[in-house]
DNA sequence: CGGTAATATTACCGATCAGTAAGAGGTCAA
DNA sequence: TTGACCTCTTACTGATCGGTAATATTACCG
């Protein structure tokens, strides 16, 4: 009951199988305590070995940090770009991105907040990793706007180049999936939805009434 | 040319003068480094003393931290609020105030930056400080969302309650606040209506090729 | 002037923490 | 078996930092 699982694997554990142990317990420990406020020794701990074994995989503290940072922004970024790449209409492939992105923080909200908060804070190389992993992720969204656009014809997107309103979107997600963390009750399409109403109804629409609902089941 | 300002002020300082001194160099130096970054002894020498004043006059870091928040929180509060008072139509007032914030941000980047990303960092009880803050901007914000939609005749706000919907749009500002850090060629002008659209409009109106813009001349 | 209170400093303590040295103990191939 | 390699630990250093005496210095007021 003391540590979260296998109380103890006496073995010696091959670095193939430590190292991302190790990168677990990283992400876990940054998302907690931010940057500054991770210890060494606490991520040690949470990998179930102690300092000079981390140190021995990963150098340094910053560097375990970029390597948290690639970890968690590769996977989002996978998670997120396989969703829907063979749905054809734009619409329906931008919601189905937004639950994806939904069900990734849901499920990996250590991850998450190691790119969407704590990332700012160090100052360092570090957040120029940061924020060119949080970048791929606007871009990628960018692009999915940029699609919905020329699917009505519009060479151009009003209003904006679409990268600014992909970083309006992004931060709405990342805003809504704070505020999920205090309300887990709710599900990741519900999330999802109220996000996708907002992005694309507008506040305009939606005080008129008009509303946004998924045309077919979603998978 | 070694400190900022005043290169040798020699005179002992009331404390009146001093202590919100001391606030600024607090704020400036949370928001360069986060909680956890900032160091007391920087804080002292950012406001022209030692650091046995600044513990004298704030107790010790946490509270120095707290009355931070309080002051970013109470001066945002109060810029955003204060636009658009006496203006009766809702949707432009929803622009006058999204022009507020952004200009409020423009002017104040150290006190939106403790506001809006070291929050959550420090998971002690001055992260609850910060969310509380956090929350009366939002409700300020479901607020006029509320009453956009009264105006327009509707009971309640469909796609969700009046809060969540803030929520979103309170994190696309900060995230455009961002962008704005690394584009400051833009106006708080453009940034506001940059919001406005993707907000108010939503993606859907924006890629058909709806767009909004103020109707008059803006204050 | 003199003395009281506020402003301010120097100099320190103890704790925490990144990072390291040195070596103990398995594992496996030859 | 043996010896080389990998895994892993104990035990330390040096620096930073929050916080605190103890004390100095200035302003102000009677």
């Amino acid at each position: 009951m003391s540590v979260t699982k296998e109380s103890k694997a006496r073995t010696k554990v091959p670095r193939a199988v430590r190292e991302p142990q190790m990168l677990d317990a990283a992400v876990a420990v940054f998302a907690e305590r931010g940057y500054h406020g991770a210890s060494m020794d606490e991520i040690a701990a949470g990998a179930g070995v102690t300092k000079p074994m981390v140190y021995s995989y990963f150098g340094s503290k910053e560097d375990l940090y970029l390597a948290c940072i690639d970890h968690a922004g590769t996977r989002l970024m996978e998670a997120v770009d396989e969703a829907g790449t063979e749905e054809r209409d734009p619409e329906r492939q931008l919601w189905l991105r937004l639950l994806a992105f939904f069900r990734f923080v849901g499920e990996h909200r250590h991850e998450w907040r190691v790119l969407g908060r704590e990332a700012a804070a160090t100052g360092g190389p570090a957040s120029e990793q940061v924020a060119r992993a949080r970048r791929r992720v606007v871009q990628l969204v960018g692009r999915q706007i940029e699609l919905n656009a020329r699917a009505r014809g519009a060479e151009v997107v009003p209003g904006g180049e679409p990268e600014i309103l992909a970083q309006a979107m992004v931060g709405a997600g990342e805003s809504l999936a704070d505020w999920w963390l205090d309300h887990p009750e709710e599900t990741a399409e519900a999330m999802a939805g109220r996000l996708m109403n907002v992005l694309w109804m507008g506040l305009g629409d939606l005080v008129d009434g008009r509303l946004w609902s998924p045309a077919a089941e979603y998978s």
